[in-house]
DNA sequence: CTCCTAAGATGATCCAGATCATATGTCAGC
DNA sequence: GCTGACATATGATCTGGATCATCTTAGGAG
């Protein structure tokens, strides 16, 4: 089997696989657990990973999703601290473990993989701000067409677009609960922000939400 | 007048200073706005400068703080593309401009500043976990606690530690109002996690405070 | 010392979201 | 088409924080 790391040639991805080890794992199985010392950098060759932090017992908030192809907890594993949130799959993964030294010279040899990496780290900034806006945001409403809007522009396709999240995940999203978080949603489709068939959320334009968060 | 910027040696700081442009800014005044194209890496050379969301109308939400010496909005000066919140200025101050292209060379051509630079950002990012964390914390007391915590250590000074903020900069860390702030500030106090002396919160000790926020 | 302004304190009221309980819908597997 | 498991839906109640109003305190300027 052969894997793609971001978008790197194959080459590259393949001299990046063979710089670390791979494992698998199951659904819902965590990765490592905020406090672990960075040791390596991970990437998640197959299926879908995300970050969480635990604000008390019970209650979840998802930092961010990664899926194939894509290096996570980048930060940590730049700087060699510990990492600030824990990862956790949600569905049957293998996620690649590149050792810290290799990553670091692998930085320095490799101008693509660094120039990657960078902006990768950039734009985990700037989703982390979009989140501390979301969270910030005291209607829930609004909390919710902000993050709705976040996950359309993530995947850019064509109208119309469908949320491929339950509600639990939009209300982890958002720090919300599970039951705002559909009554929410069934108030912005009342208000025609967005269609629900069968459950799932439809967005047939991103005109109306934005309207909305102003 | 001769600028120390971070931690580097006269001459490192000198080349940065002369790379830029320099001006002089009063209290309260906006450097730069959420939105605005990053043409430039801002430096604080004296004074003080925040970084701010307005989640709504009147609501703000404060992302960091930067003293003199400090680079702020590195991601977006890095990758070029849009300053995802505004800077203002907290008092009198003073912000050297490098261009972005004088900014990239200078990653290329010092490992120093490199290395410093790219420690800055993961910085940052630890900052902004914490931010995520402190406000999908649903209690007040405990949003304040882990607030005070972090004012703590990034001053790690000796006991006892007095916090230098108002109320009001506190209630725009944590998302809370300024009324519930006050309120749950007292009470900490009430619970001897801290002390008031004529307004200002003193730390005699971070240990109730962790014990609170376990 | 007195005045003035900004910050802190406190009471009263209101409401959006949390929580608990229960019902309905969806779909995969038999 | 039936069943079980999970997701969505919705009602009832509770509560902590927001909001508005008022008052006190601290500390600088004159």
């Amino acid at each position: 089997m052969e894997y793609l790391v971001e978008s790197f040639d194959h080459d590259l991805s393949n001299r990046i696989v063979r710089s670390g080890t791979t494992r698998s794992y199951g659904f819902d199985q965590t990765i490592f657990s905020e406090g672990d010392k960075a040791t390596f950098l991970p990437i998640v060759l197959s299926g879908t990973v995300k970050m969480v932090k635990f604000p008390e017992p019970g209650k979840e908030v998802i930092l961010g999703l990664f899926q194939a192809g894509q290096a996570f907890a980048v930060p940590p594993a730049m700087d060699g601290k510990r990492f600030p949130a824990t990862a956790i799959t949600t569905e049957e993964s293998e996620v690649l473990f590149v050792p810290r030294d290799s990553f670091l010279e692998l930085m320095e040899t490799s101008a693509e993989f660094s120039a990657v990496i960078t902006s990768r780290m950039c734009g985990i900034l700037r989703h982390q701000v979009e989140t501390i806006q979301i969270l910030a945001t005291p209607s829930a409403e609004q909390r919710i067409a902000t993050a709705l809007l976040r996950l359309a522009k993530e995947r850019r396709g064509e109208f119309p677009i469908e949320i491929a999240y339950r509600r639990k995940d939009i209300a982890d999203m958002t720090g919300l609960s599970l039951e705002t978080t559909i009554r929410a949603v069934r108030r912005l489709a009342k208000k025609d922000c967005l269609t629900i068939a069968s459950g799932r959320i439809i967005l047939e334009s991103t005109t109306p939400l934005k309207k909305l968060v102003g």
